[in-house]
DNA sequence: AACGCGGGGAT
DNA sequence: ATCCCAGCGTT
């Protein structure tokens, strides 16, 4: 497999895709970039890494930022406890790093939010150290390459396939050949249909030597998807709209709108009044809406309720362009600012 | 090992 | 509609 490493480095140094996070070797803009592009696609992370670096050009900068302000550069970019681990970890390298994002890879891996693939990532594209970042581009090419029957989903796969790869890097330069693998696989070795007929290394390639380019990888993943119904409140009092902060769980720490998994808009009064002990003046129904996550899907029932005191939650024009807000509530105020619906 | 965690683009 | 994306932390 030498012959494979050297090829694909190869073909990587004339084919590579012009990336803006590739026009550096600052490791604090690279980890910046690596994080954004967790389970996130290239096209979706550009804008926000321009955004990031103008506004945090140096991890002290990033410390020294409140985190309502990073979540709220976050906002849209989803997997919101990324921001969080990334303001923890600037302020871990400038109480225990001086400030210096760490050069060692053990140090790299301590921070919150850097995993194995992502440690490596730095440390190879940053220092030219000779890890694999294993990603899920890299799991699909490689078992292709080798024909590899294991499902990807399993950690002794993922533990298998990076000591390979390893293997294969040694005296190689090491960024290139992960982001090769990243290349090939966005150009040809795609999830579904490989554009094997044009792969610059399809000589190589066990699964399509085998005809099994559309089989492998083997990734068995369950995932039941869940339901959810809301009453969503549209809750105002003069020209502020009531919004809380979520504590835990989905979408911590981003605000939204009050809602209850209740079947009708009084029952969401009843609720509404024992939370937070006072009454509501139900208005007007608004609209319906629908919101997939990954795992869930939302479907809001927004009813505009009026509030004839005012409490501690409600939030001017002002305060909601500052304030984080998920994509899901998001959608609600816009169509509500759209259509000027006021109490 | 399994699960929770967003949002958007491609198919 | 379904899949999947430069994964990680918790349980």
């Amino acid at each position: 497999m030498q012959k494979f490493t050297d090829e694909l480095i190869n073909w990587y140094e004339k084919n590579k895709r012009d990336l803006p996070f590739r026009h550096t070797n600052d490791p604090y803009a690279i980890w910046i970039s690596e994080i954004m592009l967790q389970q996130t696609t290239v096209t979706a992370v550009i804008p926000y890494y321009y955004r990031f670096l103008s506004t945090y050009p140096t991890v002290k900068d990033l410390a020294n930022a409140s985190l309502d302000d990073v979540y709220k550069l976050w906002e849209g970019l989803g997997y919101y406890r990324r921001a969080k681990n990334l303001h923890l970890a600037a302020i871990k390298i400038v109480d225990e790093f001086e400030g210096i994002f760490p050069r060692d890879h053990t140090d790299i891996l301590s921070l919150p939010g850097i995993g194995p693939y992502t440690a490596s990532a730095i440390s190879s594209f940053a220092y030219h150290e000779e890890y694999a970042a294993i990603d899920g581009n890299a799991l699909r090419v490689l078992s292709r390459m080798l024909g590899l029957h294991d499902n990807i989903a399993q950690a002794k796969t993922i533990k298998r396939i990076t000591d390979y790869a390893n293997k294969m890097i040694v005296g190689k330069d090491s960024a290139s050949f992960n982001q090769g693998l990243m290349d090939l696989s966005n150009a040809y070795c795609r999830p579904k249909n490989p554009d094997c007929s044009n792969c610059p290394l399809v000589t190589y390639c066990q699964a399509y030597k085998h005809h099994e380019e559309k089989v492998l990888p083997i990734h068995i993943k369950k995932i039941k998807k869940t339901e959810h119904s809301f009453i969503t409140g549209y809750i105002t009092y003069q020209d502020q709209v009531m919004m809380k902060v979520n504590d835990e769980g989905l979408l911590e720490h981003m605000y939204g709108l009050i809602q209850y998994e209740v079947s009708d808009p009084y029952m969401f009064m009843e609720t509404f009044e024992k939370e937070f002990g006072q009454p509501l003046y139900l208005e007007s129904f608004v609209k319906d809406f629908k919101h997939v996550f990954t795992h869930r899907t939302w479907h809001m029932h927004v009813f505009h309720f009026i509030l004839s005191a005012p409490n501690s939650y409600l939030m001017t024009n002002a305060d909601l362009k500052k304030a984080a807000i998920p994509t899901a509530h998001k959608k609600i105020l816009d169509f509500i600012n759209k259509h000027r619906i006021t109490s």
